[in-house]
DNA sequence: GATAGGTTGTCGCA
DNA sequence: TGCGACAACCTATC
C-alpha cells in the first residue's frame, strides 16, 4: 500500500507517495526534508540520511502558499512571505544545491504532483513553530503507518526548547536570567560538530514525479520587480560562512560586543554581524557559531556576558523559541496566559497604513520603515524604536498588525522571535515599564545627529538642514522651500503630536494593566470593551488635539 | 510580603 | 560620558 505523504502543508496530503520495500538493498532508501536547516555544515539530520543509505533523496517542496504571489496585499510577495525573503529563500536553495552537487548529489526541488518513490527513512530537522508542529505530527503519523523509519534530530535551536520547559516544572521560563539559568552550558559545546560531509550517494529513481532546477523568482511568476526594492543580502550557506568569518576575524570586536551600543542608524556598516536571515533559514547553524564566539572568547582576557554579548544574541533567539513553544497562543493577545489585555486600536487602518507605508511624518520612524521594506533588515534598535512608535508609544495600534508587517517584510523573520518582540515592545509581555517610550525625535538624533541615515532612505529630505531634519514641520517656510521639501505636500505633516500622544498612551497603559490586575489577568470581551468606552469618554471630556489636522496627501517614499 | 533586578528611555546637569 | 530624577511597571526569589 502507497502511504501519501504530503510535505507542505498541515492540511493537504497528496504530494508524494513513499513506498516501502523490504527487498531493496544495500541499505535503506533515505528521503532528507529540507525546510529549514539549508545547510551542510552541522546539519545531524541530512548525516543521518547520508548514514549507510542506499540511495539519497534531498528533498525541498515547494508550498505554492509561500511562493505564489499574491496581487492584493501590500507589498510585493506572496500571501505568507515578502518577495525579498522569498528570493533569500531561493538563493540559499540555489547554494545548497551547489554545495549538494560538490557531494555529488543535487537537491530535488519538487511542486506537488504525486508520485511513488522507494524510501525507508525519513530525515528532516525538528521544529517548534505551530506550523510545523502540526505538519510533523501528521508526517510522523503517516510515516509510522507505513513502516518509515523517522529522524527528526533537534538541531535549529542551541537547546531544546522542550528540555528546558521540562526542567522549570512544564511552563517556560519568562525572564531572561531565569532561562539562562535553566540553560546552563549546550551538552555539545566542547564537542567537536560534524562541519564536512563524505560524498553523498546517489539519488534514487523519481518515477514521474515532476523534479525542478531552483526556480527563479520569474518564473514563480514575479515580473515587474525593481531592482532597488531589494534586499542587500544574499541568501545561502556559502554567503552564511563568509560573512560568519568575516564577523569574527576582529577578535576585539566580539570579545567587547554589546548590543544596546551597536549604532541603529549605520547602514553603509552595519553594527551588526547580520547573520540573523542565514540562522532563521538554517543556512548557518546556531551551535557552529556558538562554538566559534565561544573559541574567540577562550583566546582573550575579557569579554562582554549575556544578555548583551554576541553569546547572548544567539541565547535570547533560544529564549523566545522556548516561550513561543511552550505558550499556547503565543501569536496572538486573547487566549494568551502571559499577555496583557489591553485596549489597542484595531480598527484604525489609517494610521497603520501611514506607519506601513513610510508616511507618519516623523523622518525616523519613516526612515526605518523604509529600510524595511526595501532591505528587509534594520537593526534591532530601529525595530524597537517603530515597534514603540506603533503600538504604546504614540499610536496606539494592536502590536499583532504591526507584527503583521514585519511578518512578511522581514528576510529574518522568525515567528517566535517576531511575535516575542512584539509582546515586549507593546508592554504586553516580558517587558513591562511602559512609562519608557522612544522618542520618534531624540533617539535617532542621539546616534545620527546630521540625519544621513533619514537622508539616504528619504531622499525628499536630503537637503533639509540638520536642525530640522528630524522635525521638518519645525522648519520655517523658507527653509522648507530652500531644500524643496514643503511639509504637507512634498513630505507629511506628523499624524500625531508625540508629547500628547504618548501621554495619552501611557494613561490607557495603566488603565489596562489595573483592570488586569484587578482581574488577575482573566479579562473578558466585555471587560475590555467596557475599557475601551471608558477611555473614550474620558477623551471626549478632556477633548486635546489627539492628531493633528490634515489633509492626507498621497505620499509614497521613493 | 518584601526586596532585588530588569537587553538597550528621556531629560537636564556636571 | 555618566549620573540622578522622573514615576513606577512587573517577575523571580526569598
Amino acid at each position: 500500500m502507497p502511504v501519501s505523504l504530503c510535505l507542505t502543508s498541515p492540511n493537504c496530503f497528496r504530494t508524494f507517495s513513499l513506498v516501502p520495500n523490504p527487498a531493496m538493498a544495500p541499505g535503506p532508501n533515505s528521503l532528507m526534508w529540507f525546510r529549514k536547516g539549508l545547510r551542510i555544515h552541522d546539519n545531524p539530520a541530512l548525516e543521518h540520511a547520508a548514514k549507510g543509505c542506499g540511495c539519497l533523496y534531498p528533498v525541498f517542496v515547494i508550498d505554492p502558499h509561500y511562493m505564489k504571489p499574491d496581487p492584493v496585499t501590500f507589498s510585493p510577495g506572496s500571501t505568507r512571505a515578502g518577495l525579498n525573503r522569498i528570493r533569500f529563500l531561493l538563493e540559499s536553495l540555489v547554494d545548497l544545491d551547489a554545495n549538494l552537487k560538490k557531494l555529488g548529489s543535487r537537491l530535488l526541488v519538487l511542486k506537488g504532483e504525486p508520485s511513488e518513490w522507494d524510501i525507508k527513512r525519513l530525515c528532516f530537522e525538528y521544529e517548534t513553530e505551530p506550523y510545523y508542529q502540526a505538519l510533523d505530527c501528521k508526517v510522523k503519523n503517516y510515516a509510522s503507518l507505513a513502516g518509515i523509519e523517522v529522524f527528526s534530530p533537534v538541531s535549529h535551536t542551541l537547546f531544546n526548547p522542550a528540555d528546558i520547559i521540562q526542567k522549570n516544572g512544564g511552563r517556560p521560563p519568562l525572564s531572561y536570567q531565569s532561562f539562562l539559568k535553566l540553560a546552563g552550558k549546550p551538552s555539545w559545546a566542547s564537542f567537536p560538530l560534524v562541519t564536512k560531509l563524505n560524498p553523498l550517494s546517489a539519488i534514487g529513481h523519481v518515477g514521474n514525479c515532476e523534479i525542478s532546477e531552483v526556480p527563479t523568482v520569474q518564473e514563480l511568476g514575479y515580473e515587474d520587480t525593481r531592482e532597488d526594492e531589494l534586499t542587500v543580502f544574499r541568501g545561502g550557506e556559502s554567503e552564511a560562512l563568509r560573512r560568519l568569518r568575516d564577523s569574527i576575524k576582529g577578535k576585539e570586536w566580539v570579545a567587547n560586543f554589546e548590543k544596546p551600543k551597536g549604532d541603529p542608524s549605520a547602514f553603509l556598516k552595519p553594527a551588526t554581524t547580520v547573520l540573523s536571515p542565514y540562522l532563521k533559514f538554517g543556512c548557518l547553524s546556531s551551535r557552529y557559531f556558538y562554538q566559534c564566539i565561544q573559541d574567540v572568547q577562550k583566546n582573550v582576557e575579557r569579554h562582554t556576558s549575556p544578555p548583551v554579548s554576541l553569546l547572548g544574541q544567539l541565547l535570547w533567539r533560544d529564549f523566545f523559541y522556548t516561550v513561543g513553544f511552550g505558550t499556547p497562543n503565543f501569536e496572538q493577545m486573547r487566549g494568551n496566559r502571559i499577555c496583557k489585555q489591553v485596549p489597542w486600536n484595531d480598527d484604525d487602518d489609517e494610521l497603520l497604513a501611514a506607519w506601513r507605508d513610510a508616511r507618519t511624518g516623523f523622518p525616523w520612524i519613516d526612515a526605518i520603515m523604509v529600510q524595511l521594506r526595501k532591505w528587509g533588515w534594520t537593526h534591532h534598535l530601529a525595530r524597537h524604536s517603530v515597534a514603540c512608535f506603533l503600538t504604546r508609544g504614540d499610536l496606539f495600534v494592536h502590536w499583532e498588525k504591526g507584527r503583521d508587517v514585519f511578518e512578511r517584510l522581514l528576510i529574518d523573520h522568525d515567528w517566535a522571535i517576531n511575535n516575542g518582540n512584539w509582546l515586549w515592545l507593546s508592554c504586553s509581555s516580558f517587558f513591562y515599564q511602559y512609562n519608557r517610550i522612544y522618542s520618534p525625535i531624540s533617539f535617532g538624533k542621539k546616534y545620527d545627529p546630521d540625519g544621513e541615515y533619514i537622508r539616504h532612505f528619504l531622499p525628499v529630505l536630503k537637503d533639509m538642514p540638520k536642525e530640522y531634519i528630524y522635525e521638518p514641520w519645525t522648519a520655517p517656510l523658507s527653509i522648507q522651500t530652500k531644500a524643496k521639501c514643503i511639509v504637507g505636500k512634498d513630505y507629511p505633516k506628523p499624524v500625531v503630536s508625540h508629547d500628547s500622544a504618548s501621554k495619552e498612551c501611557k494613561r490607557k497603559l495603566a488603565e489596562a494593566y489595573e483592570l488586569n490586575k484587578k482581574l488577575n489577568g482573566v479579562v473578558s470581551n466585555e471587560d475590555l470593551q467596557g475599557l475601551r468606552r471608558k477611555l473614550e469618554e474620558k477623551e471626549s471630556q478632556e477633548p486635546r488635539p489627539k492628531r493633528l489636522k490634515q489633509k492626507l496627501i498621497s505620499w509614497r517614499p521613493k
